[in-house]
DNA sequence: CGCTTTTGACCTGCGC
DNA sequence: GCGCAGGTCAAAAGCG
């Protein structure tokens, strides 16, 4: 039985042209390289999941021990379930980042509705005026939100989102009609980008549209971020995926935008305190 | 003309 | 009760 020549064949050192046996070479030390690289931002990965868990703790233990010594003071039960309903999140209620030009004053964050401005206001605890919105999409939508520049960094915008849209959204899949980000964020690429911080904290969004990230999704939330490793090392394995990661980790990396962002996102956890 | 934005006035809740 | 701050209203202006 004779074999056709496979592509397999022709990448024998023995049997192929030293040009195309260069290029074999040139391409494995390239994909080594790659994958030292791979390595590295894996291990990166790894230790900023732990030190964000390890600084997760430490802000639950906190929690924990300012409520215990509370309580042991002078709580009574009805004054123990106003701090447990202060401790939860509003229903409804989710808070989003979204980075703008510092230079641009429309306090216009793109979310897929349509928002009517209803009011401004200058707050004590910031300097840049807040915008009030309605939702605008259908009449009788109850959904609200509060749009400020975060007082850490003008160049990002601080939404406040409450309330459940009575109709669907553009771009979400599921004509989903509430605010659950997670649904629209993973659909449509100009859409912000969830991290989730603290679970007594609404979603904490950072949107990535003006670097090159947002060609790619990446959805990270706290429950997931172990996963994601996980599934990181699969993809790790398969080089073109590989290669997108890679050109994305470094396109964040390499973005004073992203790691501002960043920044402010973990100084305002840092600075919360529940209401 | 209809819709949106602007902006000062008003309302409401909260702390003292 | 008073003052403050945040949130909302509504008339006027702007815009397509």
């Amino acid at each position: 039985m004779e074999e056709e020549p496979t592509a397999a064949d022709s990448t024998d050192p023995q049997t192929a042209p030293p040009l195309f046996n260069e290029k074999v070479e040139a391409l494995e030390a390239e994909l080594e390289r790659l994958r030292g690289e791979n390595e590295k931002l894996r291990q990166m990965v790894e230790m900023m999941s732990s030190k964000y868990k390890t600084l997760q703790a430490h802000l639950q233990g906190k929690k924990i021990d300012e409520m215990g010594s509370f309580v042991t003071e002078s709580c009574s039960s009805h004054e123990l379930n106003k701090i447990a309903m202060n401790r939860v999140p509003k229903a409804k209620e989710s808070q989003v980042f979204v980075r703008a030009d510092a230079s641009d004053n429309s306090l216009i964050v793109q979310d897929g509705c349509q928002w009517r401005k209803y009011g401004q206001k200058v707050t004590k605890d910031n300097p840049s005026p807040r915008a009030y919105f309605r939702c605008s999409m259908a009449p009788g939508c109850p959904v609200k939100k509060k749009v400020q520049r975060c007082v850490e960094d003008e160049s990002v915008l601080v939404a406040t989102y409450e309330g459940e849209h009575n109709h669907a959204v553009l771009g979400s899949p599921e004509g989903s009609s509430s605010l659950d980000h997670g649904s629209i964020r993973g659909s449509v690429a100009s859409f912000p980008q969830s991290i989730n911080v603290d679970p007594f904290r609404p979603t904490i969004t950072l949107d990535l549209t003006l670097s090159r990230a947002n060609q790619d999704i990446e959805r990270v939330s706290d429950s997931s971020v172990e996963e994601n490793n996980n599934n990181n090392n699969n993809m790790i394995n398969n080089y073109s995926n590989a290669s997108r990661i890679q050109e994305y980790v470094a396109s964040l990396t390499e973005d004073p935008n992203f790691t501002g962002a960043l920044a402010a996102a973990v100084a305002r956890t840092l600075h919360y305190t529940p209401s």
